[in-house]
DNA sequence: CTCGATATGGAACAGGTGTTCTATATAAAG
DNA sequence: CTTTATATAGAACACCTGTTCCATATCGAG
């Protein structure tokens, strides 16, 4: 019988290792040879446990979203439900200023699912699950009247996470020009617009 | 004396053929020989022109900023100033439905700005005239009575804009999920959140 | 111990990369 | 014409790429 490792462990090992080496050089540099040397193994040893690189690519896509949610999930229970819990879940993704940006490397997945099928998958469903969040916490505001009974939530979602996606690149992009008071104050001003629902004037 | 060729439209045509290169295969699959070869054109004609890669690249995203400008500036007349004005320019940089994103390279533009300075410097430059062009309509919709003096133009600037990219995003992203309808809806609601500005409730 | 499936190490391959360099063609000025 | 600065063509260089392939090491079951 084989030596036996934990196969699905050993691959998020080496998922770990490519999210360092991304990280530290941009996903259009992070070649095979590169993560294996970082990482003291063989190109056997990527060879087995990834068909391809895209394989590996995609694989560790996954591996940070599944860390991006549970970081997410756990702080929940830190927050009412309703706005300030959304607040929390936004500001849980967005970079912290001072730090450096940990979730960067999406938006080199947004620049591949242009083009790449496989890529634009993961995306979909990535966003999926997001909204699905985002659409619980407003629902919960308008059972706590936080927010008005006549809130149409998919279009709500879908501002919500369009202003969060783009305080997000902002953010991500040009650190130094928002101050943590700045970041507060747009964070809670985009759920305000968003969660009050003003009627549109017609034009 | 030298043979005598326009030296900055001999770079523009070579920006055009880029942006069509890699609009085909990726800012990633870009090699200047396959520019080259599209073109009809050798290799030393890149060389001579460009004398690196990375400057054949940030001229390209230039002679796109300005293109896009361009064209944001030539559709302002047709729009009455404020908030329709507004909303005409950022359906000028949103992709329309059916059509192909044209403007999907700015994501690679993004990608490389975590990494590389030069790419950096050109995003915050083209951000910077971006939020000059949203202020100043926001500044005439408060003089047209479209929106409330007491506006914070600067956080209301970084509101919309945030929204407008987040929308682009999406769109560009997963364009099968937003009806011609659902776009406009939800680019006039972004617009009215952000421009209402009613007052903060505190909590 | 022996077997055998798995894990690992690393060479070989075929091809693409950006850059550099040299040779030649071009056309305006004298 | 000759001169001369520029434009173009394309070979040469040194290196890196993902993938394929094979030899060897490992270790649990029989």
């Amino acid at each position: 019988m084989p030596k036996i490792v934990d196969h699905d462990r050993r691959r998020k090992e080496i998922a770990t290792l490519t999210l360092d080496v991304m990280r530290a050089v941009g996903i259009e540099n992070a070649s095979i040879r590169g993560i294996a040397q970082r990482g003291g193994l063989s190109m056997g040893v990527l060879t087995h446990y990834f068909k391809t690189k895209d394989d590996l690519i995609v694989f560790t896509f996954r591996w940070l979203a599944e860390h991006t949610f549970a970081q997410l999930e756990g702080l929940l229970d830190d927050h009412h439900p309703g706005l300030r819990r959304l607040e929390a879940a936004i500001n849980t993704v967005l970079p912290q200023p001072g730090e450096p940006a940990a979730l960067a490397l999406w938006m080199s997945l947004w620049d591949r699912a242009v083009r790449n099928p496989a890529f634009a998958r993961e995306h979909r469903e990535y966003y999926r699950r997001w909204r699905t969040y985002v659409r619980k916490f407003l629902q919960d505001a308008i059972l706590l009247k936080e927010a008005p009974a006549r809130l149409n939530l998919d279009t709500a979602t879908d501002l919500i996470v369009a202003g969060a996606d783009g305080l997000w690149l902002a953010m991500t992009l040009e650190p130094r020009r928002f101050s943590k008071l700045q970041r507060q104050v747009l964070l809670r001003q985009l759920i305000d617009d968003v969660s009050k629902n003003r009627r549109r004037r017609t034009r």
